[in-house]
DNA sequence: GCGGTTGGGTAAATTATTTACATGGGCCGA
DNA sequence: TCGGCCCATGTAAATAATTTACCCAACCGC
């Protein structure tokens, strides 16, 4: 009974209610049954609720918990409270999450399937990527004097994002949508610079050709994709790998392009911490740069 | 917010808070941000406590709750441990990813910080969805004639991301990236016509006056949005509500992003999957197009 | 039947919560 | 610049919850 502090770290509440059962007194022992009955009502209940409910006085309440081994009653209240809700989401698992969509889905149920697509691409990747080949990228565009940035189709949006993110924090960088263009910014890349290529798959050609002549000129080479050995993984110094899943309607690159992102981000705050003050004062100046158009 | 009923089937405490915050004032916003920094924490503390701390008054913290939806302290207590349990448990989340990013965070924790994060903001826009809401999207944008869509900055890219989406099958849809471009298509909109503004805050002019000018036209109005009780919500007929978590690096917009992106698919999948046969043929062409311009 | 022990409760003390009301600072019109 | 008004916030009183102190009754062994 000695291991007050608060609670929070208990095991099981209820393993505990029961295993003090045999120790307690009738009225006490009324209190623990009506909370094994029904714990996540009794967490809403108060002491004098469940005094009357369970025929008997605020005080033995005070004693059955206190003999549980709380130090006080909004302590079991809590956990009481925690330990329904973790059962309720297990039994709560949306069954066949993992198929693909299909035309007998209601719109829940794509809502549950997208959701855990997504969820499980960015745990995925998060997991599977390379920190150090992260921090290497870090130092390579924060040391950039210009970043060329390609991808077609759904990377390109998300090169078009850390394009976004770049410039907010000060950094001089460039996303280009036309492969043409892209060629000729990359052509024009030195040792200073560093092209990013973005590509779900490392297979496309204008996103290959982006990133050799980049290479070409000099520049350090980085690729964002799901296959570290395409084509575009092996031309590239520096590969960050994604882990998307790319289940249900596939042409729809949802996990693709939701792990893109979500290494960009990494690649951006990265750079942004490397300079933390300088970043942070950017970033106001350019959020009370649109306050303008804001409504209250 | 009409669903009072003792906060049991409140989903997503943390959502409303976030959801809340733009409206609450600076003393009531100083509680907010303590209970989102460390919700669990939260939990265990008293009005009192969490007054201290916040360095304001316990009268504040009682209009706090008032106003996210709470008629007693102890119903957000309750609710706000649920829901921490349901984390740790969904994701057994390493210590402090609820803080914002700072200068002594390792790149790991960085990657940690902005999967959960990420994470987070995919599983309580699942969660605060309302389908019929996009049932009611769904239908509109599928017997659509033209569908512009429009928002600025990281929305901007969103609505990008929506128009290759809807265009990969067969429908037609513009994405406009300059305000008088979109306001121009809009007034161009009919009875057959829809629109989608995408703004995390809801509160850019640009992105109200387009929704404004689609609906002078006739059009069907929809809004992807954190709050829904914006000026672009209140004018748009049907409001997709996201709930993202906005903490680290504020700026870097990257929860906000990815939620809006998850509605955007859930859109995307929900007017191929009406007309499956189609879309999916669609899609196929759309696949094999681009196929060519890949490497072996 | 009498001291002591055990189970249980009443009511008072304490602490937490909610509500009512007061204050002060900023903004707008004169 | 002044006065009034409103908004944000706080102080303090009222209420409701909790915890503690203390009391009573039943039972048990002698």
């Amino acid at each position: 009974m000695e291991e007050a502090l608060g609670g929070q770290l208990s095991r099981t509440v209820l393993v505990r209610i029961r295993s003090a059962l045999p120790s307690l007194r009738p009225s006490e022992r009324a209190i623990a049954e009506l909370v094994l009955a029904d714990p996540s009502r009794a967490a809403m209940m108060s002491i004098a609720d469940l005094a009357e409910q369970g025929g008997t006085s605020t005080t033995s309440v005070v004693r059955f918990y206190k003999k549980v081994g709380y130090s006080g009653y909004s302590d079991l209240r809590l956990d009481l409270a925690r330990e329904t809700a973790r059962e309720s989401l297990a039994n709560n698992v949306p069954a066949g999450v993992y198929e693909d969509i299909n035309t007998s889905d209601s719109l829940r149920d794509i809502v549950s399937k997208i959701a855990f697509n997504e969820t499980m691409s960015i745990a995925d990747t998060a997991q599977v990527l390379d920190v150090d080949k992260l921090a290497q990228a870090v130092e390579a565009i924060s040391t950039s004097r210009k970043t060329d940035i390609f991808g077609v189709g759904a990377g390109g949006l998300v090169g078009e994002d850390l394009q976004q993110k770049l410039h907010r924090i000060g950094l001089t960088s460039f996303s280009w949508s036309d492969p043409h263009a892209a060629l000729a910014s990359a052509a024009l890349l030195d040792g200073d610079g560093v092209a990013v290529a973005v590509s779900h798959s490392g297979t496309t050609m204008d996103t290959v050709d982006f990133l050799l002549a980049a290479k070409a000129a000099g520049a350090t080479t980085i690729a964002v994709t799901n296959h570290a050995d395409s084509a575009l993984g092996r031309t590239a110094d520096i590969v960050l790998s994604t882990a998307a899943r790319e289940t249900p309607f596939r042409s729809g690159a949802m996990g693709s392009r939701i792990a893109q992102m979500m290494v960009v981000d990494c690649l951006f705050v990265g750079v942004a911490q490397r300079s933390y003050d300088a970043s942070v004062s950017a970033l106001k100046k350019t959020h009370a740069a649109v306050q303008s158009r804001k409504l209250a």
